[in-house]
DNA sequence: AATGAATGAGAATTCATTCAT
DNA sequence: CATGAATGAATTCTCATTCAT
């Protein structure tokens, strides 16, 4: 997920042939089963109620195999964090890239459908994920990453003169944070219908973006 | 530990019944010291790392006395949050309450400014007090008194004629999530203006109530 | 042992009446039963191998009580460090009363056979409490006491011209160390006649003293 | 780790039965570089702060590497210490082979200052290899090489009337310790002039041992 | 001989909570 | 009301050692 895809367990010394023989079995390979079992047990049980010994045994390997992988217990919580973002981005690029280029509105359409999707299918990931993470002591601007993506897709239809837009990020981050928010409101009142929640929220956003549909 | 000086007369010790006489402090202020103490501790330190003896120490009682105020340690936070959501409360109904009646997009604007001017103020405490709060284990809609409160006016105004509003809720919670977001993002960048936010803000959101300026 | 006889325990403010009533126990005795435990496992089983826990148990106290008295492990070897050498000298010092004040080859042997008798007693526990002191750690001349009490008492001999004495310190060192690795040897090879090893030491140091024999 | 460069060459690996020819490195070599690293991070951080893996690394081998040339982690303190005490005992044969082979006294200061010297030269290794060292735990006679070496000597020297001798090695014992002591105490007080220290400890042991002055 | 991934036993310490006084 | 001594559950992480390659 993290650490690319075919690559050697890390530390490993590019050897004499080719890749070094997987052990047991190859670092990403074993990495990502700690990583699912961790997953699997917080969700259920909290990270708190969730003990290193209990997902190595989920994992099928030892106590101390844990520590070869993650420098301590939130340090996986952080990993898994990485590997949600990832999640989450790959699916809106996804659902941008089956839309026309220039059709802005179907564009933000896009965008607030894949993002309540998302959310709703990972929020129980989402909670424990993010339960310790902490916005007001990350520094940089643009540290939400899927705030930053769609504030350029705003200012990208804002040029295209599909919107207006005076302050990409604040907008970014309303509509960010009021998606957000609405699909907290729908999981706790139990109504997991996203399509009406995200035809509502488009509709509410494209006002609030003043979208001039003849530019699209 | 060095108490004794402020209590009452020893004659009155054994009268029971009479007029609920104060002890060595009336139970409001001891009760309020606690919060106090705990709040400073939480915020400089947070609340895991912070002890119930401490909490007793700042607060000059023994440590068995918390649990005469408090059943348990989260028990503290939870009443911490209550104030903290009270004093939200207060501080944006005395904003309101100097708005014409009528004036819906001037009283807009005074909920945004002493929105953003409360969580400005209070985000230590926010961020102590709900940290471990869960949206999502919440069953009742309306159960962010906040976003209830602003989704009622939301539907005065439209009522008015002042906006439009299909759904109430989903846009209160836009509303509430975004400008929470955005002070969150205000924190993060160390820009504690508050009054450039609340006016992008207002602007922003009465763009997508798709405010009728006439109707104020 | 080294907080005095009777006082209240520590943080204990001196009440209203006399001695705040024992709770359980009075602090001082807990924690001797705490320091007698300890001595007693450390010796059966080292000092590594006996379990925090193992040491309340046989003390019949509750793991965390442990910690009320000790800051942690370390600390009751030290403690325990600082009652040997309190009984230790304690001895010696007993053994010197009952000599001559001025009878200074008496008062030599007697402080040999003192010390050979008190190590010999408690060569187990000295073993224990002094594993992990390190000598060159220490700055200040005179850290080991008892050298420096002997030194004193040499420097008390040569005023009165029993002996002489170039350099009371290093004399004091080489007498300790000396019959120090002497009761090492003897133990060693299961030779636990005191007696004997005291009169051929007092021989040797007494000679090493150049001991005028008519000063005495 | 970017090993490879010195090997032998890729022919020769096929020749088993050959001359023992050196591998990577000759096991001797191999095992003093372990040694070596071993001393230097045991000086540096203490035995139980060093891991197994910081030799190896120290010495730029494996971590299995290790248990090639030594059983366990506690063995390699017991080489260090054998590697010590010849150390020890080297310096102490070189300087007693410059002396007239019967002059007692000049013998004597020569032990002492070699003693002394070497002490003072490899303290903090000793320190390291004979912190877990338990003299009551060996039965033997002789069991310290050094006090033997020195009662002999002692021996001899009394043969040759150079001095009276009732104990050779109690008298060996309190003069090695006694030694043993003085440095400790010089090094705590920071006080490195060996020759000054030895000065002053051969003036007392020659007293002790009544040297005849007239017999060397 | 050399490697290094995998193993898994093992214990100190904290601190919320209780309850006898 | 107030106190504070006593309780005891609960879990991370280290690192010596092994062994398949």
């Amino acid at each position: 997920m993290v650490d690319g895809k075919e690559m050697p367990p890390i530390g490993q010394r590019t050897s004499r042939k080719q890749r070094p023989k997987p052990r047991t079995k190859p670092s990403e390979v074993r990495r990502s089963e700690l990583l699912d079992a961790a997953a699997r047990l917080f969700i259920a049980q909290g990270v708190e109620e969730t003990t290193v010994e209990e997902i190595t045994l989920a994992a099928g390997v030892a106590k101390g195999t844990f520590y070869l992988y993650f420098a301590s217990k939130p340090e996986i919580v952080i990993a898994l964090r990485e590997r949600f973002i990832e999640g989450f981005r790959a699916r809106i690029r996804t659902a941008l890239d089956s839309c026309g280029q220039e059709d802005w509105p179907e564009r933000l359409n896009a965008w607030v459908a894949s993002a309540v999707g998302a959310y709703l299918d990972g929020y129980e990931l989402h909670d424990v994920v993010f339960h310790d993470y902490r916005p007001h002591f990350r520094q940089m601007k643009g540290e939400n990453i899927v705030v930053t993506d769609l504030a350029m897709m705003l200012t990208a239809g804002a040029r295209a003169a599909a919107w207006k837009l005076d302050d990409p990020r604040l907008t970014a981050i309303v509509l960010f944070q009021g998606l957000h928010g609405a699909v907290d409101d729908a999981i706790a009142n139990d109504e997991k219908d996203g399509d009406r929640l995200s035809a509502h929220l488009s509709e509410l956003f494209l006002r609030m973006l003043g979208t001039n549909r003849q530019a699209g």
